[in-house]
DNA sequence: AATGAATGAGCTTTCATTCAT
DNA sequence: TATGAATGAAAGCTCATTCAT
């Protein structure tokens, strides 16, 4: 059955070559430091060729963060779709995270730097690309945290808020793991981020106390709200 | 008794007024599109002059970062001395770090592109200079979180670990709140954070089920284990 | 009788082809800016192809200019052979001439292009090319001149240097009409340096008293003379 | 009371060297196959310091061109200013054209270039500059003009159109000669148009029958009526 | 004959840094 | 101390041309 790759599928995989050499570079160098013969060198090939499939450096370093994102997000959905109850999913996500982050861990510092990018970049489309990344993920959490509600697992909160919040924190964690020096287990700081927001770190009386208020915090969210003031 | 400066402070007050341009530029430019002609013009003086006071633009960009990082620890520390009780520190610590990053929104791509820097800088001067600060801002949140237990505010928990993840967790957040454009309140994103890891999401039956492994998480935290693993 | 063109035939159509597609983008972008890629694209072959037919892109810029040029030396000879008597020839290569340039508006940047290609190549081959084409369209002036002379239509003058004054002037007012955004009409202008050419500006008056001087120079001419000088 | 020369006069000189010596590598090379090096080499300074004199290619390129015309330029104002009679003032107008253009013989194409730059280039500049010399230009050929046809040495002719077809002819004349090699002596060229120019070709028979047509056409010009078309 | 992927020399432009004044 | 002219290494990108299929 194998036949011979027809000229687009191999136009694809060249493709695929490019970007796997290059996301080594760029993870190791950085976008700048980076330039276009070091990941021509690499492939032994000419320069002009990755111009072939890529137009400018820019577009080769996206096509590194589609790449690379793509293969997250479809694990972290793949997570989800493996598992029935909320509890599971929700322990799915975090190992999924955990695993990608830890299995390119050579890879990291390139996520902060496709949002320094981003953030300066004269064009939008990186920025563009991270939230739409970010809203599907929210959303994956969204369905988590409304099914641990319904099943009673979880008190009452705005999920839509939570689902942000937690992908803030899961980004804040593997950035100060990244900034640390990767110095101690991700999973490990991952698993004791779930305990801590799981049950709190209230004694039981001081949790009683102000329960009305945290209540009516957990619910109103921050995201509905801040739409009121501006 | 006013005299005329002498000649140390003249060079101190003309470093801190090329910071307070380069910062500005800096951060509405990024590192690597600002030039030092850029600077050396919005002061009116000339390119040379900027290298007498820092011999590279990355020592200019470290400094930079010092300065406003200076800022922000000592408001931090401030906001601990202020008050007396463990959760008068703990809401003063937050409204610090909201208020400084509200009041410095413009810059704040800035902190992105000063951690993506660390970690491609040859040298690792602006790591080490990271991880100091936020060593010393994690000894904040270690004594603030010992008195909450002391006081039996909070149950027992690794503070050393705690500590870590809050930063971890404030920087996510104000990750988030960047890339997303800053469309919700930052404040009020804390504040609910503040809920969640408080009085956490679970409910009583399903916290009560799960309370002896919380527990051993908790005290365990993440730092500690992982020097046994490396 | 209509048979499948045979291959050479097939061959020089397709020769055509590409050069009147290329016209057209010279015409437009000019040389440099004109890109191999343009004129494949404009005619959905590969790039590859052309380069069948023009083995460098000098090449296919030189038949451009041959192809063009034919069609203007044929044009002109055509005028002299459709008319008998010299001033209808005369008045019938003016005509032919505003008509082609009128024609080909579009293309007049093409002609000066084509000159500084000529004077830049390192081939003299363009040269070359310029010189004979003046060479044959001159001997059409002589021939007309002669002609004039001969009916006592036209004063003794020297008709090589006439034929080359003309052409050297034909040549400046069209370049003074691109240059000038082809703001007025091609053939008033011609018109009116007929009339100045034809009837000369002097006043009876003042023509008189150089009469001698000028008939002298018109019978010189400026062509022979200089051989002895070089 | 000579002093050292000032900051800005050091620049003015500088820039003036840089000028002298692109000229004559863009004379000799043509503007695109003149590379910055070229010219940094020739002058011993380093390629970035002809940026800081011109931004780019193209301004040096417009430079020169602008410093060869004004020296045209004010050559021909000086011709007309030194002499009193318009007869003189053609005649001088003449020699220092022929003179220019002989003294700089080997910068000739380049004109050709700058004509044909400025059709092509993208920014209107070059050829706005082209025009407004020759308005200049063709403002002293209507004076002179004028003066001729007051002191009734010139038949009633259009003076606008005159002195427009005149520049024409002149370009025209010279660009022959630089194509044709520059085989023959330029100021026989053009003392012999002068000749044509000024008392025609036609004979006396001929001039008298067309006498009324030609003087119309003279009177008319070829400028203001396509005002009237177009 | 046609294709189009691959090539790589070559060019403009930038800008941190130096240093003579 | 301050200046700013000079430097020159560096890098992104282009595109005519080649050649295996």
């Amino acid at each position: 059955m194998a036949r011979t790759k027809s000229a687009p599928e191999n136009r694809m995989a060249k493709r695929m070559l490019i970007l796997e050499t290059a996301i080594g570079i760029f993870a190791s160098k950085g976008y700048h430091a980076t330039i276009m013969q070091d990941v021509a060198d690499d492939l032994s090939i000419a320069k002009g060729t990755i111009y072939e499939y890529f137009p400018k450096k820019e577009d080769l370093f996206l096509a590194v963060y589609d790449m690379w994102m793509d293969e997250y997000e479809q694990a972290m959905h793949k997570a989800v779709d493996d598992h029935f109850d909320p509890v599971s999913k929700a322990d799915a996500l975090i190992d999924t995270t955990v695993e990608f982050y830890e299995k390119h861990a050579n890879y990291a510092p390139l996520l902060l730097e496709f949002w320094a990018h981003a953030l300066r970049s004269s064009s939008d489309i990186f920025l563009v690309r991270i939230r739409e990344m970010k809203k599907r993920l929210a959303e994956l959490g969204v369905e988590v945290t409304n099914q641990m509600q319904k099943l009673h697992l979880f008190r009452k909160v705005d999920s839509g808020s939570f689902a942000v919040l937690e992908l803030g924190i899961s980004d804040g964690i593997f950035l100060q793991w990244v900034l640390d020096g990767q110095q101690y287990s991700l999973r490990d700081a991952y698993k004791f981020r779930q305990s801590v927001i799981g049950s709190g770190l209230m004694t039981d009386t001081l949790r009683t106390i102000v329960a009305t208020k945290v209540e009516k915090k957990l619910q109103q969210g921050f995201i509905n709200q801040s739409i009121n003031r501006s």
